[in-house]
DNA sequence: TAATTTCAGTAAACGGCGTAAGCTTACGCC
DNA sequence: GGCGTAAGCTTACGCCGTTTACTGAAATTA
């Protein structure tokens, strides 16, 4: 039994060393190809323009073949997902690591712009992360992208834990906070993996709120409901930015 | 000639009387059906799962003889959408004649509550409407459902427009709108159709700024980007909204 | 080395799709 | 009664996802 692989892995974060066998290098190789050409469909023609027939033909293979690979086409699509995800969550950390680590407020400020930046790079990518949920498949354990997703989340998570351990963040008046709001940001807390004690109702009522804004400005800009009037959104994206993180105590800077 | 038809139409918005020839009203009535059963499969299969031969199949006729009707499966869907434009319109514009005349923060309340309650009894057609915008036909002259949308943000431009009548919006100062952010609300308002005078920097700002809150909010609940946290959003759109309207000058007040 | 298992990829088929071209048939008008 | 218009049909083309049964080569075992 020689090549033996996989037997001794760490988790799913990485292979350990490379024992791979010529097969499994082979498999993988492919596999990279699909996903490649299947975001390249994506990026030009659409979620929904992506079909498992075309990409066997651009590889030069037939459609069942795929399957060895995907057990559906939504299958495919769900672990681009997974990678658009991981990509997204590195472009962020990117952006928070070349500021010194004590500013926190430019990396703040530096990792929202990340966060748009790749979206409009990545406008299909984004669309499929952040746009409608598909009707039938319900959020129900997509096993792949629900757990990068959660990683994503967690690098929003942990920047903006580091904010309230400086006490800047003026936290909204107690009594401004219904029960059932707070039932429900504690719920998200939990969900989210956000347990830090220093997450007091006020504090994720301010977290959630940040975020509700800057993803809807981003959608809009994406989804393009303002192309009409606007030909980019940069500077209501920044106005809009200034605004939400002075609601989060973050002292705003314009960019560069 | 009796049954003369079409003729002397007013315009696009009324037939004027009902002079409409026999063919001319089964016509209307088989385009109706179309439409109807059409929304009936996007509500239950999602946009994408509209498809012509299945309304054929619905309507016991073939698909071609659907071309009578609509140019091709997006025309149909164009008209799908600017209908759903004016039937939201209408909702929101009946939550708002449901008060007083006078009372303007009230029917503001009650319209954006009912943009929220209409978009979650309709996520389908929301979708339509303000998901992603299709990669290849552009927002060019997409006719009926752009005069359908723009006639939908009159509703609330008029609305807001009350709002500056009355003194009471606070604006922002002056230096904290850009020159760029400047000249982009100003394209907005005049592409929008807002020439009002009372529409300085300040107030288009507000405007805009309220408008991208409120779409975030509503969109994140429909694409149920929070489903595996929160169960149902109410409270914190409320919350929300009492932060949004109090940046434009209004008095927050629960429902019911 | 020979036998055997595993598995990547294929061909064929089923049912579904949007759409174009050409034909039939009935309604509405003179 | 005759005729034009247009609604709806048939047929056809080329896409699509997915299943089934198969081939043949590589990897494993003996």
């Amino acid at each position: 039994m020689p090549n033996e692989a996989v037997s001794t892995q760490v988790s799913g974060t990485e292979p350990a060393i490379q024992p791979l066998s010529r097969r499994e290098r082979v498999r993988e190789a492919t596999l990279v190809e699909i996903k490649d050409i299947a975001r390249r469909h994506l990026v030009e023609h659409g979620p929904g323009g992506v079909s498992l027939r075309a990409i066997a033909r651009d590889m030069g293979m037939t459609a069942p073949g795929l399957y060895r690979y995907f057990s559906s086409l939504d299958d495919l699509l769900l672990s681009l997902s997974a990678d658009f995800f991981t990509e997204l969550s590195m472009a962020v950390r990117t952006a928070n690591d070349a500021l010194p680590e004590r500013d926190v407020d430019g990396r703040l400020l530096s990792s929202l712009r990340a966060f748009r930046t790749w979206a409009l790079a990545n406008r299909a990518e984004f669309t499929l992360l952040f746009g409608p949920s598909h009707p039938h498949r319900s959020c129900q354990h997509e096993s792949v992208a629900i757990e990068a997703g959660r990683h994503f989340a967690a690098t929003f998570l942990t920047l903006f834990d580091e904010l309230l351990q400086q006490h800047r963040v003026s936290l909204p008046p107690e009594d401004d906070i219904s029960p059932e709001l707070s039932r429900q940001l504690r719920a998200f807390a939990e969900h989210a993996g956000f347990t830090t004690e220093n997450a007091s109702d006020g504090a994720l009522r301010v977290l959630v709120g940040c975020w509700v804004r800057l993803y809807g400005l981003v959608c809009m800009e994406v989804f393009q409901h303002m192309e009409f009037a606007m030909d980019t959104m940069e500077a209501l994206f920044e106005a809009e930015l200034s605004d939400i993180l002075s609601s989060a105590g973050v002292e705003y800077r314009s960019p560069r």
